[in-house]
DNA sequence: AGCACGCCGACT
DNA sequence: GTCGGCGTGCTC
């Protein structure tokens, strides 16, 4: 008997959302037949808990008596075979727990999300007795369409309670209700605006891609203003008559009312839209639209490749240089990597957009497994800005400004002829440091190893790193001097103060994302800028990204060599994209565009790059000086942190990790070193480096060096995969 | 991730 | 004598 029960005994991998090392399993009741995919209820641990259920278990080990039923399957739309596919590969890349990852792609819908939105059908029980309302309730299910209880009373002008009363007698039998797109279909014959002969051309290759039904990767690279998006379109249209689904992945969804504009214009209506600031039933529907293979076209915001598409037939990665694709907390992952596997998993064209290709795409292009379509006009005639430096050691602004004299002509002639002029300054609030004239205390963050900045309009001085916020005290709190402490250096607000006072008349506009927060802002400050409502537009690194501004012809950067400092690996390359994509903003339309960068070494190869206009040869240096060491991406790398309550405790832990750092031909370990923010948020950080030829994965030696290492209570190490930040 | 079990301080 | 601090261990 026991015997027979063990061989009928039949058990399926649940995949749970938590950190656990892989899915656990449950015994399958009599009546139900659980699927791969299917969202599933099980107990675990004494309480209910929604997972998936994940496909043929490979190791056992788990004995019978052990296992719990599965408690149900919940009506919600399959996880495809894809995702997850997709999660595994994810879990297995980055060495985050694969539960973790799969609660990205569930967990993306909040609170109820898996509950079923159903409605009501006649159960075709018959009732004794019929009262009216009841039988008003009939007559309107009688065309055999199933309607929600809100929606069902009102047709019936009955009562909700009514039809709650009728469902708990059993007339009334629930069923699924399928959901109506919230976003209409875009139209590819939608009529649209004729391209250039050169984005025809690209637009034609990346129709043929999407058509093959195969994986490929194609870099779509075009200067800033050459219509790539215009042209990419073109690949979602072919997409949409091949009925497959496609995905564009933007940088800042928020920031994306203009990019949605031109999306409407070429098809008609607006894609659904993924990012982190949906409401839960926004987010609910939409998910469930993928999942139905309703929604044809998603854009959203990195998290949106975990959506479950169940035949995404294309990728699209605008901005594929943006740093804001790497997610940094949780599961820690580049997008656009991401993005290319997602593509070769559904057999889809990957299609990585900038006019600043990261090194990485460069290198991948010219190693072959990339192709590249390149744009080299202005869309409509417009011309490239002519760039220039200014010397600040041989024109410096006046003492305590930071707009030199040539900067400041150059504003007042632009807003003279009418035009727009952007200053730019990648670095909010009013000033990056707070020193006591008297003492020379400078106001740090307690629980971080930075300067607080002062944030003038909100009285303040704030940590950008842990949100940590004082008001601006009265006295030095170190040697008690009054009114002795004094900003040091620019933000965005000093140089907005600089510029009232010089452009008194000018209408100013600053964008900050703690200036406009949220979309609403962001969409409000492009329409007035359109709209030739503001004159002088002062802004942080949100003004660099993808914006056309047809009468800025302006553009000045007021600190070029701003993010040069720090030796980090990628600091040139970033400069480079930041201030190249900073310079398109400006000469958009008929009248040309022109460029400033105060900078302290206008002999830097960063400036001469950007004023010569020629990306190409910095890129080439830049990749001859990384080849020889194997640094990326002509080798990996992965940041190994350790972070404890203690510097004592962090030092130990990182000692510890250092000496059982594993030794073998084609890869080294650096480190430990303190990390340049050896304090955050109260914890004392180390880092270690594991370096490898690009033919060795960084994965199994990560793996077998930390399994040997016991992590004591209180420290943590986390694992950075292809790091872009060494902080 | 929860949540229970488990050994050491200030209270009705 | 109890209520409760959160340290560590487990969840198929």
């Amino acid at each position: 008997m026991a015997e027979r029960d063990r061989k009928q005994t039949r058990r399926v991998p649940v995949m749970l959302p938590f950190p656990f090392p892989g899915p656990f399993d449950y015994r399958v009741p009599a009546d139900l037949d659980p699927a791969p995919g299917d969202v599933v209820v099980v107990p675990l641990n004494g309480r209910e808990q929604v997972g998936v259920v994940w496909d043929a278990p490979v190791d056992r080990g788990v004995p019978d008596a052990k296992l719990k039923p599965l408690a149900a399957i919940l009506d919600t739309p399959p996880l495809p075979e894809v995702s997850r596919r997709f999660v595994d590969w994810v879990a297995a890349y980055t060495l985050a727990p694969p539960g973790e990852v799969m609660a990205m792609a569930l967990r993306l819908v909040p609170g109820q999300a898996h509950a079923p939105l159903s409605g009501w059908l006649p159960s075709g029980a018959e009732p004794e007795r019929l009262t009216d309302a009841r039988r008003r309730v009939l007559g309107v299910l009688a065309d055999g369409r199933p309607r929600a209880t809100p929606a069902l009373a009102r047709e019936a002008g009955v009562g909700a309670g009514v039809v709650r009363g009728m469902a708990e007698a059993g007339l009334l039998s629930p069923v699924p209700l399928p959901v109506a797109p919230p976003f209409a279909i875009p139209d590819p014959a939608h009529p649209r605006a004729p391209l250039s002969a050169e984005q025809a051309t690209a637009a034609e290759a990346l129709e043929q891609a999407v058509g093959d039904r195969a994986f490929s990767v194609t870099l779509l690279d075009g200067v800033t203003g050459s219509g790539k998006t215009e042209v990419y379109l073109e690949a979602i249209a072919e997409c949409l008559r091949l009925g497959r689904q496609a995905l564009v992945l933007l940088p800042e969804i928020a920031l994306s009312s203009q990019w949605l504009a031109r999306f409407e214009r070429r098809f008609g209506v607006q894609p659904a839209i993924w990012h982190s600031e949906l409401t839960s039933r926004t987010r609910r529907i939409t998910w469930r639209a993928v999942a139905d293979g309703v929604a044809p076209v998603v854009v959203g915001a990195r998290s949106a490749l975990f959506l479950p598409f169940p035949d995404l037939g294309l990728v699209v990665v605008d901005e594929e240089h943006e740093t804001a694709f790497k997610q940094e907390d949780g599961v820690v992952y580049h997008a656009r990597d991401l993005a290319v596997v997602r593509a070769r998993l559904s057999a889809a064209p990957a299609i990585l957009v900038s006019a600043t290709p990261s090194l990485e795409t460069v290198a991948n292009v010219e190693a072959g497994r990339y192709r590249r379509l390149t744009l080299t006009a202005r869309h409509g005639g417009a011309v490239l800005p002519t760039v220039a430096a200014i010397d600040l050691r041989e024109s410096p602004p006046e003492r305590g400004r930071f707009l030199s004299p040539p900067l400041i002509a150059a504003v007042r002639e632009t807003l003279g002829r009418g035009e727009q002029a952007m200053l730019f300054l990648n670095r909010r609030g009013y000033a990056p440091l707070t020193l006591c004239r008297h003492c020379g205390h400078r106001m740090q963050c307690p629980n971080c190893t930075a300067w607080l900045v002062e944030h003038r309009i909100r009285r303040q001085l704030q940590c950008h790193h842990c949100g940590h916020a004082v008001p601006i005290p009265p006295e030095c709190p170190a040697c008690g001097a009054a009114a002795s402490l004094t900003p040091v250096g620019p933000g965005v607000e000093r140089i907005t103060e600089e510029a009232t006072a010089e452009f008194p008349e000018a209408r100013r506009l600053v964008m900050a994302s703690d200036t406009m927060p949220g979309p609403h802002a962001a969409a409000e400050a492009a329409r007035a800028i359109e709209a030739r409502e503001v004159d002088l537009i002062i802004g942080t690194q949100i003004v660099a990204k993808g914006w056309h501004f047809p009468h800025l012809t302006l553009v000045g950067v007021v600190d070029a060599d701003l993010g040069l400092a720090g030796g980090d690996l990628r600091a040139a390359e970033r400069t480079v994209q930041l201030l190249h994509q900073v310079a398109g903003r400006a000469g958009r339309a008929e009248a040309p565009g022109r460029v400033l960068l105060q900078t302290f070494s206008p002999e830097h190869p960063v400036m001469q790059a950007l004023v010569e206009g020629d990306l190409a040869a910095f890129m080439a240096r830049e990749a001859a000086q990384r080849r020889p060491g194997h640094w990326p991406p002509f080798g990996r790398l992965a940041a190994v942190i350790v972070s404890a309550d203690t510097a004592e405790q962090a030092d130990a832990l990182a000692r510890d990790l250092g000496r059982a750092a594993p030794h073998g031909e084609g890869f080294t370990v650096l480190g430990p070193a303190p990390a340049p923010l050896a304090l955050l948020r109260g914890r004392h950080r180390r880092r270690l480096l594991l370096k490898t030829r690009r033919d060795i994965a960084v994965q199994p030696i990560l793996r077998d060096w930390l399994a040997r290492v016991p992590v004591p209570r209180g420290g943590r190490v986390d694992v950075d995969v292809d790091p872009v930040s060494f902080l």
